[in-house]
Order: structure tokens, then C-alpha cells, then sequence
DNA sequence: AATGCTATCCCCCAGAAAGGGGGATATTTT
DNA sequence: AAAATATCCCCCTTTCTGGGGGATAGCATT
């Protein structure tokens, strides 16, 4: 026999909330056991309701999605969460993946959208909105016009990671001597003097 | 009058290639302007193909589509790439992502995944298949059972941005001292005994 | 052929930082 | 009440940093 998928909603708009309720309860195998407006009233019930996924609002009275988010995935561990906001700042975004989530859907999103999302993370996959891939591929793309060279990227980024001049040279098969050459260039290029102000500035231009 | 979107297609299949480009130029507004069967054979067009999105296979002769992504991204810049490839691992995802591609699709996605795709990175948007979005979203998720504290993370993540303990100290507007000892206890609880070391093991656990 | 860039190595120096010890004390959490 | 956390203090030596001054060989582009 096929389990159903279990699935609690916490979103403070009753409007709303009834809707994706009537929504994933028509499809065949969903099965949306509870629904909360808000985390705060939620909380207690969510053990019992023992959800494979929770659909998060994260705008809500008392204690707001993002800050349940990892309370919830301590206490169940293997329930998969999908944010569900209006809002797609990268702030908000980057916070609500670091913290677990398995999906991030703004609201915009079409019902088909939220129904393969449901599915897609209830296997431990994931699933965004558009403009939320947008968001997450930009974060990862370097520039492509740095000024460092090849080796001068890859001292600097060992930099970023800790390792001292002496570390790097002795990786590398190179003097100390060298690697401070590197660095002293790597600073007249970043126009910084200090370890620190490289690395932030590397990766603010998205250097390293 | 709507203009319509020039692809251009790089794969050296000749059966996939031909039926990505009928399926594309079945859409109204797209116009596959060329294809071909790698990049060393599409390298002199490309100026004049002028294409809005370039759909990049990986695996093929000559030039591999890796190596290929940033020479094109440098020579058009205003033309989005969307890998479209068999392998789905973790280093070629972000090397992709790293390297400015716009979108990256497994072969197993569907005619209106794709189509959906062009149309999405072609506005500098961000596509991506199921299975990529999984790997894309673990990448971001921290380790919830961290047994560092909200401080110590809070200090290791500035040492792993190059600060000295005298910066964080004056950052934090505590002593420097105070620093010291949780440096001390980070170095304890991570069982290592130097700042390379700390930053290893942490982002390897997810810590930071 | 010449220029520039890159990667490699060498020396001086003073001051800063790191890491290993040994503690103490107050607040918070459990 | 006990444990964990955050704060601060002292000792010490070794290492690292950053600023200054170079040199040389290879490679690419012009």
C-alpha cells in the first residue's frame, strides 16, 4: 500500500491557509493533517501530527518562521520544510537554507509549482521558486575579470582558509619568500594592507 | 514588435542535438540561430550568431563545455548559458555556477522544463533540474547540531574571514583575552590546535 | 626585439599575533 | 545546585606579518 504524505501548514492568513489546504488535499496521495496560524500554536501539536513535510509562512505573530525553522528540524529531524513567503530578499533566502530548508517557494508560485515542491522535497530533494534560483545562482558566480592571476587566486584563497605563508609555501613547493611576493602583489592589486581587508575584499568582488 | 530569442545550440549528439532544435523552434518566439557539435567547431560563429542563450552541452570533443563557459561568458557577455548535461555532481554543478552559467539541466528534464529554462535564464534569471537544486540547497545547509556556541561560531567565522583576535576583540567591544579563551574552547571542542585546522574541520562540518 | 607580466627567490627590520600554560568570576541555563 | 557560558587576567616563546629594498628567468604579446 502507498502512504499518504503528511503535511502541516503554518501560515497566519486563514484565507490563504484554507486555500493550500483545499489545494494539496486534492491531490490523491497528500494528506494535509493540520494546519496553524502560527508557529506559537503549532508547536505543541507538531510531534503528534508527525508531518513528512510543513509548508512555513515566515511572516507570523510570536516566533517567526525563520527563527522555528531550526527548532523544528531539531525536533524532527526528518521532516522536510518548504518556505512558503511572499518575500525573496537574498538575506532571507540564504538565512532559511542555512537553517534547513528544503524548499523556498515565494507565493507568486502556480499550484502546480507547490505540489511538485512538496513532492520533490518530501524525498529529501529541493525545490525553489524561479526568482529564488535567480537569487541562489548569483550567489555563486565569480568575476570573471578578476585582476589576480591564477596564482595569486589560489595563495589568497588559501589565505581566506587560514593557512599561514609558511603552510601555503610548503604546499605548494614554493618559498615563503614567494608566497609574501604573491601577497605583497595580490595587496598592491586589492589596494589593501592587511590579511583581513583581502579577504574581505576578494570576496566582495567575488575574487575568490 | 516582439523580437525573438536566438539559441544557439552546443552538443555533439547528433540525434539530441536535432531534437532539441526542433522542439525549440516549435516555440513561437524562439529562433535556434545554429548548432553545433562542439564548441572548437562553434568558437568563429558565435560573434555573428549573436545568440540571447546558448544551451552548452559538457562532454565533447575538443574544448569541453566547462572550459568553454567562461571564455564565452567573456567574449559575450550579455549571452546566458544553460548547461544541459548527463552528470549531475556536486563539483560540476558549481564549477558551472562559479564559471556564470545561467541554468544547468540534467537531459532527463522535460520539453517544458527546458523551454521554461530559455525563457527564464534569458531574462538573467536562474533554472535548474530537481536534482541539481537538491545538491545546490544541502550546499547551503549548516550543521544544526554544531557544538560550538552562538559566540564561539560567531568568532570562528570572523577568524575565517582573516580578522586578528585584537580586530574581533575591538569588533565585539570585549577584551582581548576573552577572544583567547574562546579560541581556546573552539580549538578543544574541534580537537585541533591551529586556525587552518579550525577553519577546516568547521566548514567541513558545516559549523561555519 | 622589446616590453610587460608572471612566478620564482633573496635580504633587512620591528611589531603584532598565535598558541600553550595557569588561573578567576559572574551570568545563564539546565 | 550544578553545568555551561561569557568575560577577564597573567606567564611565556615562537611564529607570522607587513613594509622596505631588490634579482632573475620564462612567457606572451606586441
Amino acid at each position: 500500500m502507498n502512504q499518504s504524505l503528511r503535511i502541516v501548514l503554518i501560515e497566519d492568513d486563514d484565507i490563504i491557509r484554507m486555500g493550500y489546504q483545499s489545494l494539496l488535499n486534492e491531490v490523491e496521495d497528500f494528506n494535509v493533517v493540520n494546519s496553524y496560524a502560527s508557529y506559537d500554536l503549532a508547536r505543541k501539536h507538531l510531534e503528534a501530527d508527525q508531518p513528512d513535510v510543513i509548508l512555513l509562512d515566515i511572516q507570523m505573530p510570536g516566533t517567526n518562521g525563520l527563527q522555528a525553522l531550526p527548532i523544528i528540524k531539531k525536533a524532527l529531524p526528518n521532516t522536510n520544510i518548504i518556505i512558503l513567503t511572499v518575500f525573496d530578499s537574498p538575506e532571507l533566502v540564504f538565512e532559511a537554507l542555512t537553517m534547513g530548508a528544503g524548499g523556498y517557494l515565494t507565493k507568486n508560485s502556480s499550484a502546480a509549482k507547490i505540489i511538485d515542491a512538496v513532492r520533490e522535497v518530501s524525498t529529501g530533494g529541493g525545490a525553489m521558486s524561479t526568482n529564488v534560483a535567480r537569487i541562489v545562482m548569483h550567489s555563486f558566480q565569480k568575476n570573471l575579470n578578476s585582476p589576480l592571476t591564477k596564482r595569486e587566486t589560489e595563495i589568497l584563497d588559501r589565505i581566506a582558509n587560514g593557512q599561514t605563508k609558511s603552510q601555503i609555501a610548503s604546499d605548494l613547493f614554493i618559498d615563503q619568500e614567494t608566497v609574501r611576493s604573491h601577497v605583497k602583489n595580490i595587496y598592491i592589486k586589492l589596494d589593501v594592507n592587511s590579511k583581513a581587508d583581502a579577504i574581505k575584499t576578494a570576496k566582495e568582488k567575488r575574487f575568490i
